[in-house]
DNA sequence: TCTTACCCAGTTTTT
DNA sequence: CTGGGTAAGA
């Protein structure tokens, strides 16, 4: 028997309930068991990086430490809450009592709490990016940007610079330097927009994504008083996926443990595919220089996947032109080649997928055990579309979010009045619903609104046109009735819904459908304590489309998986699909000409095969049908060169007597 | 001032 | 197929 001497170890873990030795290994022991100061652990995909962080907060709270004195940075809401029950069903509910979430949710928090020490008010409402877009649109007509200047960048392009610039800690002009030569002699033009949009946000009261990190990184430079008091209370911070974090996170994981230096940051660098976001795997390999002193601890055995899955993961990773000293390795037993199926088209690819759920399902397989992966959100519609005809329940991650839908919208900006009533794009879309009113009275109203003593009379504006007087009394005794009901938030949405059918049924040919989606709304709200709590959640952590359906109707069948690669992240699954593997969807076009770009769409594959334990397809179709007509397309590029000993070609075979599905080595034969 | 009708362009990933 | 922009009519 081999002998290891394990350092770091104390007295304390051998009264421990839970027998963390017998569940690590050694590097994750190593981990679970870090004393103090500042670790990073560089987990490979499949490597038990979640169940690292779940067995350090257990132990941690098991060892004596207040629970409300860890704080678990992950990269969605739903992975922390995920975490925080795990570790509950390991030691007990205490470590429910954790402090968890995203950079985004943490910081909206201190915000809410310290704001006047930046000057905002304590009820700040948060845009979301498109009524970001809304808000810069605004500044961007105002400075009669548009139509002067053809070229001027749209808001889209303006939104993702001024975001760059924050989440990279650059300024304007560098960000044009770096990222749009097209514009680099408009930077005054788009500072001065920047600048008219940052004094929209603080007369109105609210808050873009990007200012959450912004403003809370501000407040703890600015005030030392703030920053003692909000790091003291950071006993231990742990954050996740380091590897998808940016310069301003890295700054404020340092400010956040500036007292007690317990921190530790938990990624893989060739699982970093959010530099869209301003995230820089570089980020995580000089984590060390940030915290000098720095255990560094690597996870290298893989757990999840079959050794078939982890050669092609390998085998992936090794196009990447910068490269990655990663072999992921497994003691699992092999399983099943990995399968490259080639459809005629679409319509087959999904007609291959759904007849292969169907089967694996009648093998005893639940179909949430079931995921289907893609680049892009409307990859899937095919797909859709077809496990509707067959009734398979899925749900989809990624792509369209409920809240974003026009009728949605709509909604919300009711409600977000009552919390803040200044928010100009609220006023907006409210007002302008009601007929007669469009923009020039819109803001006549909100001009008015502002001033008044009380912002929810509109129908007492002076100078009002008979025209639409009864609709603005008929608002303002919504807002009457809102404040009434406060404290049921179910009951405020059913008002406001209930006065908005029948903007909904004048506005939309699809109203029964809308209408139908509102139903479903009202019937998750109750999940939310406060109207506050319901915008501010739904802004940090919108509900992806088909979620609120699948949550309102309870389903008996637990649902099989869609998922945008994104969305994907840290998820596994028994077996995994990963469709439209085309050059130009999977890597995406945009990214062709950038090497750098080219890599983050190789690891993008690399993290959609490594969701997969035991089955794996990658499925394309040889015909791309799109608006402007058919033509033949290429599989992935990142696919070419492989061995048909890593990845099994499949043939589809249209059936006569036959079984539908052969598996053969026969790469040439694609006709059904 | 607001609404409607029309044309043109562009279409990733997410907190 | 949608969003954004323009122009004409109410």
């Amino acid at each position: 028997m081999k002998k290891f001497v394990l350092s770091g170890g104390d007295s304390k873990q051998k009264t421990t309930m839970v027998r963390y030795r017998s569940l690590l290994n050694e590097q994750q022991f190593r981990a679970v068991f870090h004393e103090s100061g500042p670790a990073l652990v560089i987990a490979g995909a499949g490597t038990g990086k979640t169940r690292t962080l779940v067995y350090r907060v257990a132990r941690l709270v098991e060892s004596g430490c207040d629970p409300s004195s860890i704080t678990l940075l992950t990269f969605t809401r739903r992975a922390a809450d995920e975490m925080m029950q795990r570790a509950a069903a390991v030691l007990d509910e205490r470590c429910q009592r954790i402090r968890g979430g995203t950079f985004h949710h943490y910081c909206s928090q201190l915000l809410h709490q310290y704001a006047e020490h930046i000057g905002y008010p304590g009820n700040f409402t948060i845009l979301d990016s498109s009524d970001a877009m809304e808000c810069i649109q605004l500044i961007r007509s105002r400075a009669g940007l548009d139509t002067k200047k053809k070229r001027f960048p749209k808001k889209s392009t303006l939104y993702s610079i001024f975001s760059s610039a924050v989440n990279r800690q650059m300024d304007i002009q560098e960000v044009l330097e770096a990222d749009y030569p097209q514009f680099i002699s408009l930077g005054e033009e788009i500072a001065g927009i920047e600048q008219g949009y940052r004094k929209y946000k603080e007369d109105n009261h609210v808050m873009d994504f990007d200012d959450l990190l912004l403003k809370t990184s501000g407040l703890l430079s600015e005030s030392d008083e703030v920053r003692r008091k909000v790091a003291s209370s950071n006993l231990h911070l742990l954050v996740d996926e380091y590897q998808d974090t940016n310069a301003l996170q890295a700054e404020l994981t340092r400010q956040l443990s500036s007292e007690h230096g317990n921190v530790m940051a938990v990624g893989d660098d060739a699982q970093s595919i959010y530099s869209f976001r301003g995230a820089d795997l570089e980020n995580m390999l000089r984590f060390p220089e940030l915290f000098p002193g720095t255990e560094i601890i690597r996870l290298e055995e893989n757990y999840r996947s079959t050794q078939q899955i982890l050669t092609l993961a390998n085998t992936l990773l090794e196009k990447a032109a910068r490269k990655f000293e990663k072999n992921l390795y497994t003691k699992r037993g092999e399983g099943d080649l990995p399968g490259l199926v080639k459809a005629a088209d679409m319509h087959d690819q999904s007609r291959f997928i759904s007849q292969m759920i169907l089967n694996i399902r009648e093998q005893g397989l639940q179909l949430s055990d079931i995921a289907v992966l893609f680049r892009n959100g409307r990859d899937s519609f095919d797909l859709e579309v077809m496990l509707n005809q067959k009734e398979i329940p899925y749900i989809k991650f990624g792509g369209q979010k409920f809240t974003e839908a026009a009728h949605v919208k709509d909604v919300l900006a009711h409600l977000r009045l009552m919390v803040n009533p200044r928010d100009f794009i609220s006023w907006n879309r409210v007002l302008m619903l009601i007929d007669g009113i469009g923009p020039k009275t819109a803001e006549d109203l909100y001009q008015w609104v502002t001033r008044s003593a009380d912002p929810y009379s509109p129908g007492r504006a002076p100078d009002l046109s008979g025209r639409y007087l009864t609709q603005l009394k008929a608002l303002g005794e919504l807002f009457a009735k809102l404040r009434q009901l406060d404290g049921s938030v179910t009951e405020q949405l059913r008002a406001v819904v209930e006065y908005y059918a029948l903007f909904c049924r004048k506005r939309y040919d699809d109203h029964p459908k809308r209408m139908k989606d509102l139903e479903s709304f009202i019937d998750i709200s109750g999940k939310y304590r406060t109207l506050e709590e319901l915008i501010e959640l739904l802004a940090l952590d919108p509900v992806d489309s088909t979620a609120v359906e699948t949550e309102a109707s309870q389903n008996e069948e637990p649902p099989l998986v869609l998922s945008t690669i994104h969305s994907a992240k840290g998820l596994e699954w028994d077996t995994v699909f990963v469709i439209q593997c085309l050059d130009g969807i999977l890597p995406s076009g945009y990214a062709i000409e950038d090497s750098g770009q080219m890599d983050e769409e190789l690891r993008l594959m690399y993290v959609a095969v490594t969701r997969a334990r035991e089955r794996l397809f990658i499925t394309y179709p040889a015909l791309f049908q799109s608006r402007y007509g058919d033509y033949f397309s290429n599989p992935s590029r990142f696919l070419e060169g492989i061995s048909e000993n890593a990845l099994e070609p499949w043939l589809l075979v249209e059936e006569h007597q036959k079984p539908l599905l052969e598996s053969a080595n026969n790469n040439g034969g694609n006709q059904l």
